[in-house]
DNA sequence: GTCTATACGAAGATAGAC
DNA sequence: GTCTATCTTCGTATAGAC
């Protein structure tokens, strides 16, 4: 198929960003796990590494918050969260703890500079999060608890996954989990 | 003093690792940052960048660990939760949103290699959670119920660290300390 | 669109003088 | 304990052929 090195590419630098960050991933390594010729990568990307990581993200990005949009038109808010951390629980199950978040693999590892990439890294997070509250904010959550609701969200899955990987462990991904949804239920009463 | 440019060189490091990462840290950025003497540092540390920051991570671990102790002993856990987010978010504040956490910033740049550090981070963690753990317990909770809070904290936390320091905005770290706060109490009734 | 060759700098690390 | 010099490897990036 027509650029299918370079969507390759993409991918597998989305992988690689959630394995070990930004920073530690090499065009060596984008080449080596996503097949793709060794000399295109500037040809598909010109702006260099940045613009391969920025795209990385902006698709990744678009993926999850699809993936949240559909789990938010099947059920309620809160489920769509409890569907949503099952399968990043199944993920990093069947990964054996190597399936992060590629966004959070970039965000720890910019300096001052790099202002596109922490401009990408922002606009997925945000991304995500718009998701979530409009979903909670139907289901009559206020404007304003429906942002907290959705920031807390994903920041409690960001920590989850830090943790659990850290550990090698399901166990804080687990816990994380029970007490997420304890909370997003027990405050489901009082918007 | 002796060992000055020791330490200097350690605390430069978890300074480094909580603005950018592991990997984007360079032994330049450290000297850079501590001023200590370029020659000296396979001196003090003979096993290279690994072990710079494997005491980086356990200077930062023991010194936060401490922290979080002293207001367990000062107060309930829950006050104790909410004075460290407190700290947490001054400390981003003034820094103009570059204190993450050093341990969260090596955390995501570990590849599958490198068990030394990767036993460091989670050690780092583990301290942290059983410190709160403890204190969650002697004010009256299971001990895993105990364990499931102290994750979510530490979780929520890095998360919420994560979200603020990527929109260089605070509004994330507050939504998140405003629900994990309304959490605790809310369940601190049934243990 | 992909190849080879290569420039260039920066990284981690070592050796030996002082 | 610190300096300078150096080695080696690896990184991003470019140029030009095919």
């Amino acid at each position: 198929m027509r650029d299918d090195s370079r969507r390759s590419m993409v991918r597998a630098a989305a992988m690689l960003f959630q394995e070990r960050g930004y920073a530690a991933t090499s065009f060596q390594d984008v080449i080596a796990r996503s097949g793709a010729p060794r000399g295109s990568i500037y040809h598909h990307f010109p702006g260099g590494k940045q613009e391969l990581a920025i795209e990385a993200l902006r698709w990744y990005s678009d993926r999850t918050a699809a993936l949240m949009r559909q789990k938010t038109q099947e059920g309620t808010a809160i489920e769509a969260v409890a569907g949503f951390l099952a399968i990043s629980r199944e993920a990093l199950r069947k990964s054996d703890f190597r399936a992060g978040c590629p966004v959070a693999g970039v965000a720890l590892d910019l300096a001052d500079n790099d202002e596109a990439l922490q401009a990408a890294v922002a606009e997925a997070f945000e991304e995500w999060r718009r998701v979530l509250a409009a979903a909670f904010e139907r289901d009559g959550a206020t404007p304003a608890k429906a942002r907290r609701l959705a920031a807390f969200v994903y920041a409690s899955l960001e920590g989850a996954l830090m943790l659990a990987r850290a550990h090698r462990d399901l166990r804080p991904m687990d816990d994380v989990i029970t007490e997420l949804l304890d909370h997003l239920e027990r405050v489901s009463g009082s918007k």
